[in-house]
DNA sequence: TATTGTTATACTCTATAACTATA
DNA sequence: TATAGTTATAGAGTATAACAATA
C-alpha cells in the first residue's frame, strides 16, 4: 500500500510508535477508571495533580494543563463547587487569582494518586527491575524531547 | 509526608508512573494537534484508526472506542455528515450496522496516521536504536499485561 | 494599551434512560 | 426476551469572542 513506502521513508521503528500510542491510551483509561469512583474525570485528576505542590493563578494553570482561560474557569468552578479547591486573591496583582487545593482536595488528590501509582505498578510489575528502571529513563528523556520540540518551533 | 510512606510499601520505580502518566499526556497531547488542522479530536482520530483495517458493527465499535453506545452513533453520524464513513447494512442480521470508511476517509486516515507517525519518530529520534527497540517491547509488554488484568478482574 | 479573569455561545464528547426493530 | 441501534436529555470539556477590572 502507498502508506508503508510513505512510511518506510520517515519511520525508525515501526513498534514504537504503535506502541506509545497504544500505551498512552491504556494510562488514560487508567487515569478514568481511578477517577470514576470520585466522579473525577482525568483532567480533573490532572487539576487536582498539578494543585498538590502549587498555587497556581488561573493563567499559570491554563499553561500547565494545556487548557484555554475559559476552560480552565469552568473546571476551578466545578471543583469549587464540591469543596475541593478555593480561589484566593493574589495581593502582589489584584488581577490574578491563585488557587488552592483546600484539606478535602489534599486528601482525595493523595488518595487518587496513591491508587494510579498502584494501578501503574501492576501494570509494570511483570517487568524486570531492569525493564522498569530502563522504561523510567526513556520516559524522562521523551518528556525532555516533547519540551525542546515544543520550545523550538 | 505521609503519602511517601505508603508509597514507599506499594512502588516499585517511582519514576516509571510518572513518566508514562507525563508521556501519555505529551503523546495524547501530540494526537490532538496532528488531527486539529483536519479538525479532528483525539476520538475521531482513533476512530479513523480503528476503521483503516476494519468494518466493525456499532456495538463492535462500542467495545473498540471504549465507548457507550449512543456515543458511537453521535460519533458516526459527525463523520458521515462529513464524507468519512458511511454505514452498511449487514445481510446476515438485520439489526446490525456496520461501517465503512469512504475513498476520503482513507486518505485523511492515511494522511493522519503517516503524520502522527513522524511526530512521534521526531520524539523518539534522538534516542539509541537501542533505546528505541527496547521501549518497543516494552510498550508491548504493557498492552497484554493491560489486556490480562483486563480479562482477569 | 496589555493582561487577568469571567461570561456568552456553540459544539463535541460522554453517560443514562427510553424507544424501535430485529432475533 | 434479548440484542442492535437510535433518540432524548443532561452535564462536562473545549474553543472563540466580547467584556470588566487592573496594570
Amino acid at each position: 500500500m502507498g502508506t508503508d513506502s510513505t512510511a518506510s521513508v520517515v519511520r525508525g521503528e515501526p513498534g514504537v510508535v504503535n506502541g506509545l500510542v497504544q500505551v498512552s491510551f491504556v494510562v488514560q483509561r487508567l487515569l478514568a477508571e481511578v477517577g470514576a469512583p470520585h466522579d473525577l474525570s482525568v483532567i480533573q485528576v490532572r487539576l487536582l495533580g498539578v494543585l498538590r505542590d502549587r498555587q497556581p493563578t488561573m493563567a499559570e494553570l491554563a499553561v500547565l494543563l494545556q487548557l484555554g482561560r475559559p476552560g480552565v474557569s469552568g473546571l476551578v468552578d466545578r471543583a469549587e463547587e464540591r469543596g475541593l479547591v478555593t480561589r484566593v486573591g493574589d495581593d502582589s496583582d489584584r488581577r490574578s487569582t491563585r488557587v488552592h487545593l483546600t484539606d478535602h482536595g489534599q486528601q482525595l488528590a493523595s488518595a487518587v494518586r496513591d491508587e494510579a501509582a498502584r494501578r501503574i505498578d501492576a501494570l509494570t510489575a511483570s517487568l524486570p527491575a531492569h525493564d522498569r528502571q530502563h522504561l523510567a529513563r526513556i520516559t524522562a528523556h521523551l518528556q525532555r524531547a516533547s519540551t525542546r520540540q515544543r520550545h523550538s518551533q
